[in-house]
DNA sequence: CCATTGCTTCGGATAAATACGAAGTGATCT
DNA sequence: AGATCACTTCGTATTTATCCGAAGCAATGG
């Protein structure tokens, strides 16, 4: 009568179960492939723990007792729930959770924006429930905040010299000297690549590894880490500088924009999907970053 | 990544609970009252099963895996479901159950009927769920349902020869022999018993031991096995015969009746609880045995 | 750099569960 | 009466679960 039901032996609640679906000890010992006489032995532990017969057996025949019944159905009920638990445990096992922060650099090339959100598509059809969230910086910012852990990737053009970061390229982006309507240059037939120092140019401190500059702006009397800022400067006439293409290209279409040289003057940057070295990536992470790459193959 | 999930063990889980409400595997050696390494291990072995990893751990902290939030989820829900079962299953256990079919001779007294009452009251007091189906029939008819299992108890007067039966007196009901108004013997001041043996009387063949009467009846013009029928033949004036004393008091108060020699010729019928001998009772059954018998006590 | 912490892994001891089969019981059928 | 069936009980063997402690490893903090 101690009824501990301490442990709640679900092997003798299933033993229990088949028996009564197969209509007694004897007849369930080959659906269960165990004896007899170890079926009685675990019907009356189970019977112990209850703290009450569960069905009444012998020669006369086997029948539940109204508390047998009662029991079944009360197994039943717990059987669906741990089959409940079962299948999420499953559904669970493959699938993608958890958050993803991913770092972008400001003014994207409207067909790295599209790449992109087909990395997005892409990563949404599988089986996944992530929150995903999008956010612009500054190369150095989204840097330091990979580096933190409170992005888990990042897209932008980097230094590169963070050794804690894995850098992987995704795509270049074509860059031009560019000077503005107003200024000297715009309307000269021929240009020397040496007369260009004399000029003002456009610094932007972090924004690229300048070294990999053609030209280096001398003097610095205008500065602006974004790309806006740059594209001011320069429509101003009083400064060149550096621009993407994909930036100049209406401005130099409506002849607001000339570039400079841009065999000799142009240049590429690397844009990088960066992340954090040590710390290893979550599934859903590692999913995305085989997305985004495909993306942008 | 087979994650059988094959005996889903509780054990586990649990120890996957209080692992996650300690904080980690050390700040739970205390809280399981097991060591760590034996944490470890089965923490592993639950991951195993599961198919993926449910936290993080180390010296940079604990933390839940996005899966294990949600398996912490589903465990609770399972648990939830765990306790449900054993709540049904602790308050079924000493709580009365299943059906009871219950016989009944006919015309019982009032007072009869009130005990009846007051033992069926007593019993829905208790801690049961009990189908409790009445049926008024003939002794030799309850006594055969009784024998077929039909009937579980049946209360009445019975030839006691069933030996397979067990009757247990409850209380004894007087009888008396009876004349009508018109009958010869209705205003005879002083009776001989002897005498009556000249008159016409009501047989009731199987109602009770006919030995038990002091007066028997000779002649066989009259049969009745209920009350009724007796009643009527006797009201008649053409008979007389053997009335239970309270079928026959409110007429013999309005005067269509008399009793013959009460004295003498009166005796007491005992009525029985009476049950299966065999087979054994349930616990519902038991407690309205006991409930009655206090009734009647 | 070393000490500490939190976990993992390994080997081995102990306890518990699980099983079988033989013997026994009691009801039922022939 | 005897055979049979369905289950119980008992003794025992074997597998399995559970646990500990020692050793190892990686990360953290002085």
């Amino acid at each position: 009568m101690l009824s501990q039901l301490r442990d709640l032996d679900l092997q003798l609640l299933r033993l229990f179960v088949t028996v009564v679906e197969s209509g007694g000890f004897s007849a369930a010992q080959g659906e269960l492939g165990i004896g007899q006489s170890t079926i009685s032995t675990q019907m009356a532990k189970l019977e112990t723990r209850l703290g009450f017969r569960l069905c009444e057996r012998g020669k006369s025949g086997f029948r539940l007792t109204p508390k047998g019944e009662q029991v079944l159905v009360a197994t039943r009920k717990l059987f669906a729930a741990i089959e409940t638990f079962k299948g999420e445990a499953q559904g669970m096992a493959d699938k993608l959770l958890g958050e993803l922060h991913i770092g972008l650099s400001e003014a994207l090339a409207d067909e790295v924006l599209e790449r992109l959100g087909a990395a997005i598509g892409a990563f949404r059809q599988r089986n996944q429930a992530v929150q995903i969230e999008l956010l612009s910086a500054m190369p150095a910012e989204l840097e330091r905040r990979l580096l933190q852990g409170q992005l888990q990737l990042a897209i932008g053009y980097f230094s590169g010299s963070q050794t804690a970061l894995d850098y992987r390229p995704l795509f270049s982006e074509p860059q031009r000297l560019y000077c503005g309507r107003d200024h000297a240059l715009f309307t000269r037939a021929r240009i020397d690549p040496a007369e260009l120092q004399q000029y003002d140019g456009v610094l932007h401190p972090y924004r690229f590894i300048a070294a990999d500059e053609p030209w280096q702006a001398g003097t610095g009397s205008a500065r602006s880490e974004q790309v806006e800022g740059s594209l001011a400067f320069i429509l101003s006439g009083a400064h060149i500088g550096y621009l993407p293409e994909h930036v100049a290209a209406p401005w130099e279409a409506r002849g607001h924009l000339r570039a400079l040289l841009p065999e000799q003057l142009g240049f590429a940057v690397e844009f990088h999907l960066a992340r954090h070295r040590a710390r290893q990536p979550s599934e859903a992470q590692r999913a995305l970053e085989e997305d985004l790459l495909a993306a942008f193959a």
